[in-house]
RNA sequence: GGGCCGUUAGCUCAGGCGGUAGAGCAGCGGACUUUUAAUCCGUUGGUCACGAGUUCGAUUCUCGUACGGCCCA
């Protein structure tokens, strides 16, 4: 594309830079100080005080506004930290940088070193006696005061997002912090951090579908992983009896609000343990973060107060349809009245469907969006959980529970399967599903089964989506608004 | 995959019942040594997403395509 009168303009300014010899892109500069630093040490300082401080204060970062007089200017300066506003004088840095820096331009990243000072207005200051150029911006930042708002633009060009919008280097800073704290929280109960594959021969632990590769020198088909729990267990099966994991999973789905095809989980896995002691544990984890990251048991999530405050409840999963929809205890119980019940709700059931899946399937449309404050559900059926292990008095159903907040899956937990027949005979009902065209249904897995044989402790493990996690803890309506790259169509240039 | 909406200057947005488009900011020129979206004077900048159709004439109307957003499955 044809360059615009303002990249034109810019160029020409850039090439008389070269043409006086002055370095666009040097590396030679020592920064001291940041913004943040500075503001903190001396904010709450008056003129006098001020005066009386003789030291140098260097720092860089990007040109965000130039407010200039002719023979001085204000330049605001945002680092990594945040924003301070440098005075740049004639008789500060002398006639000859002060001519070159009238050549600098908002976008530009430089270096201010010079003592500090209050303006009339009270806004802290670097009086400049040392000015360097450190980066040339070619093209210009957007707009100062309406920002950047164009969604698309936000994504694919995230660096301007993050230059012009601090509110969202706020998002991804809490992302980074609910992570550390999330391993924090994990080593103070004696879990191992490990990494297990993201390219698998077959890719299980969960019903999705994959996304597949090739790898050429093997002549060998492999899958993205759509979880890390076949590997998770094989290490608890190995004495590792508490690890966990936070990576990337992938999912050959649609994009909506709260689905990425890649996202962030944290899964772990604890020997010894049942998903009766996941529960609690994830309460303590919840309430661990809310203390760190907003102080409250009490979060604000688009308009909606969500209350942290334990214990929650934990209904089974057909009270929970009993309690939510119109559907009657007896119908659960009764195929052919539940089938037409789907039915009547629009759902598209085949006749061979098993009760089970129906259940499941009723739920989704008809309860998950009511549960708005933290609940465990409880006690899924057999059919749509291949890994869990079965209730004792209930076997057609599991001990597994999935934490519901604002309408959205959380977590997944339950204790584990680890009887290899047993395991057997589910994955042989998942094959069952798949040859009749499902084709998220779990893969037969021999090897894993072969693992189980040699005798995996009873455990219990549980996936938390980390992207959802970010999105209630900063108030994001978007799974795009805690990602930074989302995937994103290709667009040609 | 379906429905609805959007795409106009570098950015944020107006506008047009069909006659080649405006503002603010940014940019450029000038004034100004304590500004806070600095101010004041002057000024440049457009394939109106892309392609086709209707028309004397389309940025505007129609259809299609691309990309994005929201809702639904």
């Amino acid at each position: 594309m044809e360059d615009s009168e303002l990249l034109r303009k810019r160029k020409e300014k850039i090439e008389s830079l070269k043409s006086e010899d002055i370095e666009l892109y040097p590396n030679d500069v020592w920064v001291k100080d940041t913004t943040s630093s500075i503001l903190s040490r001396f904010d709450h300082m008056n003129s006098e005080a001020l005066a009386a401080i003789d030291e140098q204060f260097g720092i860089a970062g990007r040109i965000m506004a130039i407010r200039d007089f002719g023979k001085g200017a204000f330049v605001m300066i945002q680092d990594r930290g945040g924003k301070l506003q440098a005075y740049i004088r004639r008789e500060g840095v002398g006639e000859q940088i002060f001519t070159l820096f009238k050549k600098f331009d908002v976008g530009d990243v430089m270096f201010v070193s010079g003592k500090i000072f209050k303006t009339k207005t009270n806004e802290l200051t670097i009086d400049a006696k040392e000015i360097k150029l450190l980066a040339k911006a070619v093209r210009p930042l957007p707009e100062k005061w309406h920002g950047l708002t164009d969604i698309e633009t936000r994504y694919r060009q995230r660096h301007l997002d993050l230059i012009v919008n601090p509110n969202i280097r706020e998002v991804f800073y809490t992302r980074s912090r609910i992570i550390q704290l999330l391993r924090r929280f994990m080593e103070e109960r004696d879990f191992l951090e490990v990494e297990t594959p993201m390219m698998q021969p077959r890719a299980g632990g969960a019903m999705a579908r994959p996304f597949k590769t090739y790898h050429n020198a093997l002549g060998m088909e492999l899958y993205l992983r759509i979880a890390p729990e076949l590997y998770l267990k094989r290490l608890v099966t190995g004495g590792m009896e508490r690890v966990y994991e936070i990576n990337k999973n992938f999912r050959n789905e649609g994009v909506s609000t709260f689905h990425n095809p890649e996202f962030t989980m944290m899964e772990f896995y604890q020997a010894y343990a049942t998903y009766e002691d996941l529960m609690a544990l994830t309460e303590e984890m919840f309430v661990f973060i809310a203390r760190e990251i907003t102080g409250s048991l009490k979060i604000q999530y688009q308009g909606t107060e969500i209350d942290l405050t334990p214990p929650w409840p934990r209904i089974s999963l057909k009270e929970a349809i009993i309690q939510y929809s119109s559907l009657t205890a007896d119908v659960l119980e009764d195929t052919e009245k539940l089938v037409a019940c789907a039915r009547d709700m629009g759902l598209n059931v085949k006749d061979s469907e098993s009760p089970g899946k129906i259940i499941m399937s009723i739920f989704e449309k008809e309860v998950e969006d009511k549960l708005i404050q933290p609940i465990f559900i409880i006690h899924y059926p057999v059919e749509v959980s291949p890994l869990s292990r079965r209730n004792a008095t209930h076997p057609e159903l599991t001990d597994r529970f999935e934490l519901y907040i604002y309408g959205k899956e959380i977590a997944n937990a339950f204790s584990e399967l680890n009887d290899p027949d047993d395991q057997r005979d589910r994955f042989m009902m998942q094959l069952r599903d798949r040859e009749a065209g499902d084709d998220e249904a779990h893969e037969m897995d021999e090897d894993y089964i072969r693992t189980l044989e040699y005798g995996m402790p009873p455990t219990a493990g549980e996936g938390i989506g980390i992207d959802r996690l970010v999105m209630l803890f900063t108030n994001s309506p978007s799974i795009r608004d805690v990602i930074l790259f989302p995937l994103m169509r290709a667009k040609e240039e």
